[in-house]
Formats: C-alpha cells, structure tokens, sequence
DNA sequence: CTGAAAGCGCTTACAG
DNA sequence: CTGAAAGCGCTTACAG
C-alpha cells in the first residue's frame, strides 16, 4: 500500500489542503511549508492516487483508443503517434483493439465511462452514423479513417482517394491502360476510398476498370495475382490497395515467371518500411501514419482542454462546428512500376 | 453528464444500496425490485461511474501495459494477445509505449499508482534490476521478454536461445560451417539471447563465430550485409537476428549479384507474415507473439485474482516464489537457406 | 498563507 | 429483502 494524502500531511505538520496545494501548484503556499510537504512526498515516495483524483476532478487524464482488428505496421505507427502526444500532455492511453464487430464497439465504448477524457475511434467498418447511439456528444469524440460524413464529430482520415489517383495517373503516365486493382476488405472504408480513387482515374483516361477482391493480406494479393494471371487478356500494370498484397502479388507473378516491371507494373499503398526492401523496390502511396496518430491525439486534447475552458471545439461538442481533416499522402516511386527502372534505393523519388 | 447511481435509485424508488446490489449481483434482491432496477438502468443507460468505483472498491479492473520502443508486426501482436484476453477477464489495457530511456519508464510507472490493477512490463534493454526501484512488490507485475534473474516477479520471455541455436545446427546440417550473425542492438535481450544461441551452437560446431552488428531494422539489415560482402572471404550462410533485417541482408545480396541460397544460405527469426511471400521465401524461427501477449496477460490476471483471495500467486507477492516460463519457438524451413530449394509455399517445412 | 469540511459516485458492513 | 451511513483519497470553496 502507497501513501495517501494524510500520511503526507500528517508527517509534514500540515493540513491535506496544504499538501493538495503544493501537489497541484494551485494557490499560495509559503516557500519553507512547500519545502517541507516536497522532502515528505519524496520521502514516501507519494503519489496521488488516480481514482480518488479522477472523482473529484471529474477527468481523467486519459484518454480511450479504440481501434479495429487491424495487423502490421499501421497498428503500431499509429499507436506510437497517439501515444507520444498523450504523454506529452500528460495523458494516458486506454486502448482497446480488435473491434470487428459492432456488438463488442458498443460494449467497450459503454464500459469506458467515467475512465476516459475523450475518445478516438477508428472504424474503417462502421460508418459514423452506426456509432452515433454508441457515441456522447458530451465526450469529446474524434473519428478516425471513418466514413464521418454528417456526423457530429471532428473527424481526421487519411488522403486515400487522392493517392489512389495519383497512382493511378502514373501507372498511367507510364503508358499503361489495362491497370488492375486488387481490392481491400469490403465495407473497408480506406479500401473503399481508394478504391473510388482509382475509379474515378481510370474513367477520367478512359480506361477500362479491372477489380479483383482482396482483403489487405499478403495471401490475399497472392490469391489476387493468380486470379489476374488467368486472365484472357492479362493487366500490364497493377494496383494493390495496400503493400501487403502488392508483396503477396509479386511473389504471384514471380512464381509465374512474370518480370516485373518489364511484363507487368506493381503499386501499392502504405510505404511500409519493407516497401523499399523488396525486389524490385515497390512504388508505392506514401503515409505517415505515425503523423495521423500525432493529429488525431493533439486535436482530441486539445477538444477536451478547450471544452474545460467553454471554449467551443467541434470535438463533439454538439454545435454541429465538426471539424474534418484530411491528411496527404506522398506517391513514392521506385522500380516496380518501371518508372525508374535500374534505379536504386538511392533513387527513391518523391511526387507529391 | 450521464446518470448517477443515486438518480438510478430515485427514479426505482429504492436506495442507492439496493441498486449497487443489482448491480453487482451482491446480496439478494426481491426479483421484482431487481427487474424494476433494471429497467431504470437501462432507459437511463446508466453506466457506474468507474472512478468511483475503483475509489472504493480499490481496484480499477484495468492493468498497465508498458511496452519499448518497437516497430512492426511485433507490436500490434502482442497488444492484440494481451487485449484480447484481458477484455475477456473484463479488464481495460493501459497502454504507454516507446520507452527508450529508463527515466521516462519511471515516470510512467509513477504515474500509474492507483490506476492499474497489475503491471505488463516488456523492457528487453533493462533488466530487472534497473527496474526494481520502480517497480513495488505489492503490485502485481509480469515482466516480458525481460533479463528477469533474480527478480520477484514472475516473467515469460520467448526461447530466443533456443531459436537460435536451431537455426545454426539446422544451417550446419546442410553443411555450412562459415556461418555469419547479423546481431540485433546492443542490449538488447532479445537480441542478446539470440546472439548466445549462436555462439553456443557454433561452438558447439567448432565453427568459427563471424557477428556483425545490426539494429533489427531493414536498413541495419542491409549495411550489415554490405560488409560482409566486402569481406575477403565471405560467409557462405548468414543468419540475420530478426526478418527485418534478413529482408534489408536479401535486399543487398541481390544488389550484389550474390545468389540465395545458391551462393549465400540466409535464415531470420521471428518469422513474419511477409517472411513466407518473399523471393526466395525465407527461413526463420517461427515465434507466436500473439499467443506470448495472451498467456502474459492470462497469467498476471491469475496474480491480481489470486492475489485478490489471499492465494500466494507468484506475481510480485513478494514471496520469492516467482515463475519463469519460456514459450518454444519453431524453426519453419523455406527456400532461403536451401533446404527446400525450389520449393514453393506449400513446401513449409516445420521442425519443432 | 492555512485548515476544517463538504462532496465526487460508488460499495459494504451493520441494522432492521 | 432493504436502507442509512461510513468511508475510499482526493480537491475546492469558504473561513480565518
């Protein structure tokens, strides 16, 4: 058992006020009392204790994540951001993963009443009109990669439409009309946006749209390619929506004996670490995700500190004021899509 | 604002008591009147206020996370393991991550007093000894992948020893004896441990040992190669401590011209999802961290409930009777070491 | 500058 | 089966 408050006091001659006051910098103490109260805390190594603190103060200091099933790299790049920022202000994560269904949202978004500050949801799946019973408008909520539209939360998501695009006007640029797509999971919101992106690029050339389902899994692209490879007429270039199934895929077309770039182009999405490992090093859209955690954790504080003075905030603070933001992307071009064949890591080019 | 226990016991015509009975299923209630409460419940959609009742009840139902700075799949699936069973037990996970310095690390261990029912702490840079001061015997508390001699508190770590070795003896098996070790970040345990593998198998072997050093990066993978390839004479297997940098090592081998596993046999340790779909695939020790988070997380719920009623538990009970578990690895044997040359993916080979 | 006391929202003996 | 009351460890007006 730590300290309390009283032993404090007590072994410092002084009221539990007092020791509240130096411990919260809040209200004037005399110099040589504060003194005194720090040498004991520090003696007992006292700390307050959070509930106790979170019951009167009616907050936290934390703040929940909630976060859906998701695997590799995203996962812990947008933890690091989060989590970075909230300890820069003094805030601690909750986090609860693995979300695919909607039942279990609910249920962990109930359970963390009067645990939490302020919320971060991303569901890819739910759109934000399915959170809404779920959701508080008297919580500051950010939704993140989620369809927000109408929704009374701010929202941050990255730039998947734009990048798609722009992957595909390479592809394009490059001389390519048969550009395939390899789908992400359905009702994926982030797939669906790329998805649109491609879409949209490929009717503004005039090319023939070309889609095979996939679900952002390395087999998955695998099982893609082949699907591609037995093709009548074959794509000359292709685009996983994400890096994971553009690594699946290759090993696809490599198996089959199919050069890339030189037979057919690849892209992909995310620019995972591994991207510029590969051979040939893979084009892909760039994001940074640990960027997207960075933002979305600064905007939600700063919701929830806003909110403490009255200040409106659009972070679900019901005035309709929501705030959207959309994060860029960067398309990183290297050999895989034979723009810069023969080049080297060194060649790594950036369009933004 | 959300509902109180009091305004739940108005609206039902009854006492505060009698709804935290229903609540909690403590004590017996007149069915009629638990069903009344009930209903009040739910169309208040009243939720106890969790401070309040980790105040009083001296238990938060929540346990700290703290986790290194890590990067990777390694994150996400040991926070999914860890997640997952917690929320089954009925807990929360607190996260706090990117510890790199041990004065942040104490910080944080601070300021989770009051906060968290137990302790998951996975610091492969420290060992337990430099954490010993931050860390209190009353608390229940895991150590993870952890340089845990001599510690009360109870650990897991994966058999990187192990892993190692098998890797080594199974590289010689096909005849290598210059066989080269690109090393993780100097103290590291994970690391460290696999290093120890190495040099007991090798000599074992009478082999002569060859390290390098590596950061567990792509990047480190690849430089690490570049001198090895530099080398008058060159190794004819490396055996990279994790498959990020076996990715970064294959990266520059092919840029070298060097031929896998013709010229070159390669092997990584972690076994990666991305490990099987890349050219050739690559050979690797297979580790279940999903399983490692849940099986840590499983067994500091059994200390916090042990601990609970009075069971002497092992988890930092002070008892001296601390548990170290070890969870196996698995040598999964692909193309890259040229063992299976030519096979293909469905050619997995697993060597327990 | 300091202290006594109320109150945050719960749970839990203790009575009845 | 049910309720009144104390108490968990804090913070914060309110007095002095």
């Amino acid at each position: 058992m730590s300290a309390t408050i009283k032993e404090v006091a007590r072994a410092a001659g002084v009221s539990v006020a007092t020791v509240s006051r130096v411990l919260n910098d809040s209200g004037p103490v005399r110099e040589e009392t504060r003194q005194r109260i720090r040498a004991v805390v520090d003696r007992l190594r006292y700390v307050p204790h959070g509930a106790a603190r979170s019951l009167t103060t009616n907050s936290t200091s934390t703040v929940g994540v909630l976060l859906p099933d998701i695997h590799g790299e995203f996962f812990s790049e947008v933890i690091r951001g989060l989590d970075a920022t909230a300890r820069r202000g003094g805030y601690h994560v909750l986090v609860s993963s693995a979300h695919s269904e909607p039942g279990e949202m609910s249920a962990v978004l109930r359970a963390l009443r009067g645990r939490v500050d302020g919320l971060i949801v991303m569901s890819p799946h739910l759109g934000a009109e399915a959170l809404q019973a779920d959701l508080s408008e008297s919580l500051p909520t950010l939704l993140l990669n989620c369809r927000a539209d109408g929704s009374p939360f701010a929202s941050i998501e990255v730039d998947n439409y734009g990048g798609a695009r722009a992957m595909v006007r390479h592809l394009a640029g490059l001389g390519h009309r048969r550009i395939a797509l390899i789908q992400g999971p359905a009702h994926n919101y982030d797939a669906e946006e790329r998805l649109r992106g491609y879409r949209d690029a490929m009717r503004a050339l005039g090319a023939p749209e070309f889609t095979v389902e996939g679900d952002f899994s390395e087999e998955g692209g695998y099982r893609a390619a082949r699907q591609l490879l037995a093709l009548a007429e074959r794509p000359s270039a292709i685009f996983a929506v994400n890096d994971s199934m553009a690594i699946g895929c290759l090993f696809a077309l490599r198996e089959a004996g199919v050069a890339v770039p030189e037979e057919i182009a690849l892209g992909g999405f995310d620019d995972i670490p591994i991207a510029r490992f590969i051979t040939p090093p893979l084009t892909s859209v760039s994001v940074s995700i640990a960027e997207l955690g960075e933002l979305a954790m600064a905007r939600l504080l700063a919701g929830i500190e806003g909110g403490r003075n009255g200040v409106i905030s659009g972070i679900g603070e019901g005035n309709g004021e929501q705030r959207r933001e959309t994060l860029p992307t960067r398309l990183v071009v290297r050999a895989s899509c034979g723009a810069a064949l023969g080049g080297t890591r060194k060649g790594d080019m950036a369009l933004s």
